[in-house]
DNA sequence: CCCATTTGCCTAAAGCCATTAGGTATGAAC
DNA sequence: GTTCATACCTAATGGCTTTAGGCAAATGGG
């Protein structure tokens, strides 16, 4: 009985590389035992079962997004910042698929509160701190950014842009300067 | 033993009616088996399995979307429109959380050609359209409204904007003038 | 109308995943 | 070196999926 030194990180780590090779909900508490060559009731010592597990390979890429997003926005401003912003979470997501379909878990309000998702609100009501927007309409821009880059990164790795021939990184391009040019627009007015 | 009268069609439309109910992902072939108070073996004569009986909820999830769209679409033209395009599509992931899941399953890509995926592409183009974008831009705007609303349907049902106050009434319509908005500035370009 | 064939639903069984209860051995601390 | 916590194990239960093979109800041709 060779002991592997489980831990519940270790396992939340190697859970979201097994995310990001076969897909988030593929990730199985009998996977990542056999993927530590271990009997799987022994992860239950570290892990209450497999929503834990998942919550916290959630947490963990939640966590890790924000730090990405931190740093790609370090001494940005403007449209620059915005266009670091987009692609750091379009990064994030070609890289780590399965890592990013797991910060979408839907936590519940508790766990939410004290998670990273909060840095992610607090980095994108910054970034539009650049637009200068009056209260109600800022929180209009947060909820609109979220939206699209999320729905973009979701469509897109969804196969849902390859029956046509353009190019997905142009209509990136296109897609944020667009929003620069509407958050300039609407604070002008 | 009575013969219910079990067909692809009835699963179909039954398993959409379960998806409403208890999600998308909890919809199983026992689950559905056990709705119509009969053994599970017995669904296997009419769906080839769970994947199958997925996919056929999608795609009546996503031809019933495409009606209620073209309906909504119909007789109207630039904002207007465009306003009950969006509304469309967000009322239907509201009045149908589970079909609306369901038609963000991931198709293979045959499959995905002949299904209503290609009317919901057609009646985006057929929108934008009353825009007057050159080409491709007009693939840019069509992903990037796709994004937009889908981005916003998925966060707001995940309970995404549920920590902050504003009415997500209002930031949708903020939303959707400012797309407008942002599609003439396009075209005038 | 009846018999044959189709077919709708069944039982049985195997495999995989999640979860819990309780056992054994290992590594650390005294 | 003995003790004690704990890391990992075996065993067992129950759910979901899927396949194989059987019986009976519907259906239709003679």
């Amino acid at each position: 009985m060779v002991r592997v030194g489980l831990t519940a990180e270790r396992l939340t780590r190697a859970g979201a590389e097994l995310a990001d090779e076969v897909g988030f909900d593929e990730v199985t508490v009998s996977a990542l035992a056999r993927r530590f060559d271990v009997k799987v009731a022994s992860l239950y010592s570290h892990v209450k079962g497999s929503q834990d597990l998942r919550t916290r390979i959630a947490l963990f890429a939640l966590a890790e997004m924000a730090d990405r997003v931190a740093d790609a926005l370090a001494g940005r401003s403007g449209k620059d910042a915005l266009a670091a912003f987009a692609d750091a979470y379009r990064d994030y997501a070609r890289q780590h698929p399965g890592r990013y379909a797991a910060a979408q878990l839907r936590l519940d309000p508790e766990t939410a509160a004290s998670s990273a998702g909060v840095r992610h609100a607090q980095m994108t009501r910054a970034l539009l701190r650049g637009y200068d927007l009056p209260e109600p309409e800022q929180t209009h821009a947060v909820r609109m950014l979220g939206s699209v880059f999320h729905g973009y990164i979701s469509l897109e790795s969804g196969g849902g842009f390859a029956h046509t021939a353009v190019d997905p990184q142009v209509s990136w391009s296109w897609m944020v300067d667009s929003l620069d040019a509407m958050l300039r627009a609407r604070a002008a007015s």
